[in-house]
DNA sequence: TTCCAGGCGTATC
DNA sequence: GATACGCATGGA
């Protein structure tokens, strides 16, 4: 990773890092494709263009952000200071990851907030992601931005019909009611171990092991938390039917990502 | 129209 | 502890 100030943008000369792979493949709601090379969202409440200027050299202009900006908020939403090549030496140790990892090698972790992956990952069980775009759309065009738990800590199931989020309402209003009590604090949890983490977050009505582990991993960058969905009980199965190999170890949601992209993409195949 | 979506709570055994 | 079923909503 390098970078230079180019005006008020900043250039960013990342390999590893494909726009699409990493942000629109289901681990944030909040970035749209606004042109064939560029993106539009947030980071929490800071906004961002990126747009790859050159696909081969993995060169980016970061639209208008102060260097300040980058070093402080950018540079870890984007996990730049992950070596991505080596992670995948690893990974390819094991011939599917091999094959997962040529197959998307531009995808990377986003470090999100803590709060909006739990709460976005709430709204996504049992949901498919143009209609949870949609609601996390309601919910932060309403709010003016992402909202705290302590912003919603007055809503109700019925206040939120707004969202049109169906059942998942009333687990947002149990999240926020136990955060903002203090009963859950994900500063803390983050720092848990693994399984303690997970047993702490799905106090929270609505929160099985998926939405816990997508919490961990996306929201609290616990790379060591695998998301089992759907399509992971399937490549679970195919693939590694006696567990994961050794070369994941510390990484196993890591490498989750290449694996859910390899398989959401090739269906059918026996690989 | 019917099926299904990056699951989970509940009832039942 | 395992398994079946309903769940709000809307895209395909």
């Amino acid at each position: 990773m390098d970078y230079k100030v180019s005006g008020r943008d900043i250039i960013l000369h990342q390999p590893d890092f494909q726009l699409d792979e990493t942000l629109d493949c289901g681990q944030a709601f909040r970035w749209t494709k606004t042109a064939p090379d560029t993106y539009e969202g947030y980071c929490l409440n800071t906004f961002l263009r990126i747009t790859c200027i050159d696909e081969r050299g993995g060169v980016f202009r970061l639209e208008n952000t102060q260097e300040s900006v980058f070093n402080e908020i950018w540079y870890d939403y984007l996990d730049l200071s992950e070596d991505y090549s080596e992670l995948k030496r690893r990974f390819s140790e094991d011939a599917t990851l091999a094959k997962a990892c040529a197959y998307a090698g531009g995808i990377r972790i986003l470090r999100q907030d803590s709060w909006e992956a739990l709460s976005s990952f709430i709204i996504s069980q049992n949901n498919n992601i143009p209609r949870i775009k949609g609601i996390i759309g309601r919910l932060t065009g309403h709010y003016g931005g992402y909202p705290s738990s302590a912003q919603l800590a007055f809503e109700t199931e019925e206040s939120l019909g707004f969202l049109r989020s169906g059942f998942r309402a009333k687990y947002l209003v149990d999240a926020v009611s136990k955060i903002n009590s203090g009963e859950l604090d994900l500063g803390a949890v983050a720092k848990l171990p693994l399984a303690d983490a997970e047993k702490a977050l799905m106090t929270v009505k609505g929160v099985g092991p998926k939405v816990a582990m997508c919490a961990l991993l996306f929201g609290m960058h616990r790379t060591d938390a695998f998301p089992v969905d759907v399509w992971m009980k399937r490549a679970l199965e195919r693939w590694y039917p006696n567990g994961l190999p050794d070369c994941v170890k510390g990484y196993e949601g890591t490498a989750q990502q290449y694996l859910f992209h390899y398989i959401r993409n090739h269906p059918q195949e026996d690989m």
